[in-house]
DNA sequence: ATGTCC
């Protein structure tokens, strides 16, 4: 595929790549992450978002684009509320999947460094992980419709977690217009057990180190300094937020004759915004994605008591505080500035953080002269970064940025090359304890099946999208 | 990502 060269972290996906493209895709990154990714799909994936009805200024690609299910891991679509559409495929099936970070008044070399095995051992009893596993707050009925409608705020009704919790989460923790009678029993019943656990795949629990400061003033704002332990929860929304994507996907391909749209992959079935069909899914999405918030919650809670055990004092004393709760898979109603006029439209991220520069009201007061924190899992055994959102973002892609490495090796590639028994002694041989669930996945998620997360981060800045803020590294994994 | 096929 021909890609042009707008200059050096900018390419374009020109229209006619592929057949009723209305507008051009972006992709953003460096020429060697652009030519490393040009075999794969994803920049095909990018040109078919592209011909969606509505779809406003071009069809985005963050610089870890990869190859998804209908639209690319990596991708970012807004649309305009009454020409276009709303698709589950441009949210993912992990509905608000996303970061949320804690830091610590702990030092890594003073007090963690020789007791990170029995804090690994502490948080391995402490976080269900795995697939199809129970969680640490099993919920039913009227309680499942609280933490559908009320996101992290019903924990915290139940005295989990801390106060003030919620100040620095997005949406305070809570999206308004969720809908839960959209969410089918069975997701329901999927739910309802899970809520508290890790999950699988790339969704990890950490113990991390701040081992540089590139941004003082936002880190400090942030409340990080180098050496300082952190805690890094990567998960979502389980098996609901699954279930409900695949209920709605079924039922927007059973409506698609009807609704006179046409896709060019069945894969990207949508609903005209303000179709019912439209409605019902962003409900039952803002549902799981409550669900989603309050299981990073409760993990949270979690993870806050193996240190309390080790370390025999309060999450208030060791000062275990949250930075920021983000997703990188959800759509949302925004107001951004397209061709001169403020406008709403429905922004689709989907492995892709949004990234709200300095000034912007829905950010916490803390942070808002200084912009909005991203939150960057790396891959098992590599850096995780903090990044500042930059000004210029708002701009470039509706206000994204990446969500992590990207993958680089599918699961089948990367499961060949090692057996998880190995990738797990050599994770250790090199200082890192390790708590997996499942030894046969775990090298799904080596670190060589992934992208150079460092240069990820590189190419965000050179493209205007997000600054470094802090790099922090693995000392403690606990892994599904 | 996912009770990796109701």
């Amino acid at each position: 595929m021909d890609l042009e060269r707008l200059d050096p972290f900018t390419w374009r996906v020109p229209v006619g790549t592929v057949e009723g493209m209305r507008v051009p895709g972006i992709v953003y990154g460096s020429e060697a992450i652009v030519r490393a990714a040009v075999d794969d799909r994803a920049f095909l994936q990018v040109a078919a978002v592209a011909t969606l009805p509505g779809i406003v200024r071009a069809s985005y690609a963050m610089p870890d684009v990869h190859w998804g299910y209908g639209f690319a891991i990596g991708g970012v679509a807004a649309f305009d509320p009454d020409e276009g559409v709303v698709s589950p495929g441009g949210v993912g099936f992990d509905i608000a999947c996303g970061v949320r970070l804690l830091r610590s008044d702990l030092a890594w070399s003073k007090d963690v460094a020789a007791r990170v095995g029995e804090l690994a051992r502490s948080l391995g009893r402490e976080i269900p992980r795995g697939t199809g596993t129970g969680g640490r707050l099993p919920v039913a009925g009227r309680d499942l419709d609280r933490v559908l409608r009320e996101g992290v705020r019903y924990p915290l009704a139940r005295g989990i977690g801390l106060e003030g919790d919620e100040e620095r989460c997005e949406d305070r923790g809570v999206a308004p217009d969720a809908l839960p009678e959209a969410v089918s029993e069975r997701a329901r019943s999927r739910g309802a057990r899970q809520l508290g656990s890790l999950g699988s795949g790339n969704h990890f629990l950490e113990v991390q180190v701040v081992d540089r400061v590139l941004d003082a003033r936002a880190a400090a704002a942030f409340g990080l300094a180098e050496d300082q332990v952190c805690v890094m929860i990567h998960s979502g929304s389980r098996g609901l937020g699954h279930q409900v994507c695949t209920d709605h996907v079924a039922a927007m391909d059973r409506l698609a004759p009807s609704l006179g749209i046409r896709v060019p992959d069945r894969q990207l079935a949508c609903a005209p915004l303000g179709h019912e069909a439209a409605e019902r899914y962003l409900g039952a999405m803002h549902a799981a994605a409550n669900f989603a918030r309050a299981n990073r919650h409760v993990l949270a809670d979690g993870a806050r008591r193996a240190f309390e055990e080790v370390f025999r004092r309060s999450a208030q004393a060791l000062g275990l505080t949250l930075v920021y709760d983000v997703s990188h898979n959800l759509a949302k109603l925004e107001e951004h500035e397209v061709d001169g006029r403020r406008r709403r439209v429905c922004v689709h991220r989907k492995g892709a953080t949004r990234a709200f520069g300095p000034g912007h009201p829905d950010l916490p007061e803390p942070y808002r002269a200084i912009g909005q924190p991203v939150l960057v899992p790396g891959s098992m055994g590599t850096a995780s970064w903090v990044l500042v959102a930059l000004p210029t973002a708002a701009d470039r892609s509706f206000g994204s940025t990446c969500h992590g490495a990207g993958r680089a090796m599918s699961r089948t590639q990367a499961k060949r090359r090692q057996r998880g028994a190995d990738l797990a002694r050599d994770l250790e041989a090199r200082g890192i304890a390790l708590a997996p669930a499942n030894l046969g996945l775990l090298s799904e998620e080596a670190p060589y099946a992934y992208k150079d997360v460092d240069e990820v981060v590189r190419a965000c800045e050179g493209a205007g999208l997000s600054r470094p803020v802090a790099r922090l590294r693995p000392v403690a994994v606990v892994k599904g």
